[in-house]
DNA sequence: CTTTACAAGTGTCTTTTTTACACTTATTTG
DNA sequence: CAAATAAGTGTAAAAAAGACACTTGTAAAG
C-alpha cells in the first residue's frame, strides 16, 4: 500500500447515465451490480477513474467494459460529492450523459444484455447509491436540451423520417406535438438533408428518409446560429 | 501520515468564478496566489475539498476565506479534470459559478482588496492552472443563464431601476437592447414590483425603483413557467 | 381487381410575439 | 430660466407560432 497522504481522500468515480430510443419509448441503460454494496440492485454503469486517465475518458472506457457500446454523444452532466453517497467510504462521482443511436447498434455478444438491459426512462427500479438523483438530473438535462441543441439526431438511426423525429421529442418531451407545424419548423432550419430513399412501407405510405446536416450546422454555430425547436 | 490507500488519489478542490457588475461592466475577483505553484499569479479563489463537508459547502467557505463575501448565489459549473492541470500532482476541481450583489456588499477590512481585486471580464491578466479555460466556461454560462433564469436579479441592488436591468444585459450579451422592448417584455412578466420609492437625481430625471417579486416567481416556477428575457 | 387499412404528406388563416422607431418629461445645475 | 441629462412612453409592421382536416401512396385482404 504506498500511497499515503497527509489527510484522507475521497475516492473519484465515474457514473452514466446512457439514453436510447427504440421508435417509442426513452430508455436508459442500467446494470446489475455484481458486488458489494448494493449487490444485484440496479445502478447506472459507471466506475472508478484511473490515475492516467481523464474523466472523459474514464466515462467512455466504463461504457465500453459495461455496455459494449462504442461510437456515443458523451458530455460531462454534474458532480455528486453528498458526504454519505457511498457507505464504504466517500466517494465523489462525476457523472456523465450520453445518448447512443440503439438502432444503429448490434449488441456485443460479450455483454450480457441480462446484466445490461434498456429500462423505460418513466419505469425505472430502486437505484444504488444517489444513482436516482443523478438519473433525474440527466432527464432535466435532456429535456432542456434537445429545445437548444440538436442532440436529437444522436438517439435516431443516421437515415430516419419525420415521424420518427417528431416521436422523439414527443417521448422526450412528454406532450403530442402538432404534425403539420413541427414539420414546417424543423424543415425551415434548413439542417436535414432528403436522401433518394424511402422506407420500405410495410402496408402503409412508404416516408421520406432525411439525414442531419452537421457540416452544415457547424457552420452555422460558428456565426453564432443557435437551433431552436 | 496516516492515510494510505492501494492506487494513487487525487486530490480535490474547488474554484470559484465570482462575477459581480458594478453598474458600467461585469466584473470577476481574482485572487494573487501567495504559494507555489503559480505564486503571484493571479488565480479563481479555491482551495482543497475537505473531508467532512460537501463541495457546495467547500465553494462557499472559499469563497469566504478569500473574499470576505457571504449571500452569494452559487451552482456548481464543470469539473475540470485534465492530467497535468496542475503541475504537483493530479488534482481534480469542481468549479463553481457565483454571483454577488456588489452594491450591497461593504468590503471586509479582513480581506485586502488588493490581493482579491475585481477585474473586467474582458481584460482578464494571464491566469494560473487551466483557470482561463474555467473563467471561459463560467461565461458561457452566465450568457445563456440570464435569458432563461432570473439570476441578472442576484447582480444588481435589491432594489433597481429599469435602466441598471438593461445595462446588466447589455454588458453580459455583449450588444444594445431596445430601451421600450427590453421593457415591454420585462414587464409583461409581471415579475417586477414597483415601489414607493425613487433614485434621488443627479442632475436628470429621477428612476422608478423596483424589486424582483422572489416569491411569485418560485409559485409560477412550480407550475411550469420557464422565465424568458 | 377492388377495397380497406394505415401512416405520410400537405396549406391557410388567426393570433401572438418581435422588432423598429422618436419625442416628451422630470430633475439639477449654471 | 435655459441647458443638460437620463427617464419614460406607443404604434405599426413583420415574423413566428398555433390551430386545424383532407388527400396520397402502399400493402394486404377479400
Amino acid at each position: 500500500m504506498p500511497f499515503t497522504y497527509q489527510y484522507p481522500r475521497a475516492a473519484l468515480t465515474v457514473d452514466c447515465v446512457l439514453f436510447g430510443f427504440d421508435g417509442g419509448a426513452l430508455k436508459v441503460l442500467l446494470i446489475r451490480r455484481g458486488i458489494e454494496p448494493f449487490q444485484n440492485h440496479w445502478a447506472l454503469p459507471g466506475g472508478f477513474v484511473r490515475p492516467d486517465e481523464t474523466l472523459d475518458a474514464a466515462a467512455l472506457r466504463e461504457l465500453q467494459e459495461e455496455t459494449g457500446l462504442r461510437e456515443v454523444y458523451l458530455e460531462q452532466l454534474y458532480t455528486f460529492g453528498e458526504i454519505d453517497r457511498d457507505p464504504r467510504e466517500r466517494v465523489i462521482s462525476v457523472a456523465y450523459f450520453a445518448l447512443v443511436r440503439r438502432a444503429d447498434h448490434i449488441p456485443d455478444a460479450a455483454t450480457d444484455a441480462a446484466e445490461a438491459p434498456w429500462f423505460e426512462a418513466e419505469k425505472i427500479p430502486a437505484l444504488a447509491f444517489d444513482h436516482a438523483e443523478i438519473l433525474q438530473t440527466a432527464l432535466e438535462r435532456l429535456r432542456g436540451k434537445i429545445r437548444w441543441q440538436p442532440v436529437g439526431f444522436e438517439l435516431l438511426p443516421k437515415k430516419f423520417t419525420l415521424s420518427q423525429f417528431q416521436a422523439l421529442y414527443e417521448a422526450i418531451l412528454g406532450r403530442e406535438l402538432d404534425k403539420r407545424n413541427f414539420r414546417k419548423k424543423l424543415l425551415a432550419l434548413d439542417l436535414l438533408v432528403a436522401l433518394d430513399e424511402s422506407t420500405n412501407a410495410a402496408s402503409r405510405r412508404p416516408a421520406q428518409l432525411f439525414r442531419f446536416d452537421q457540416r452544415k450546422y457547424q457552420a452555422l454555430t460558428r456565426k453564432g446560429f443557435i437551433f431552436d425547436l
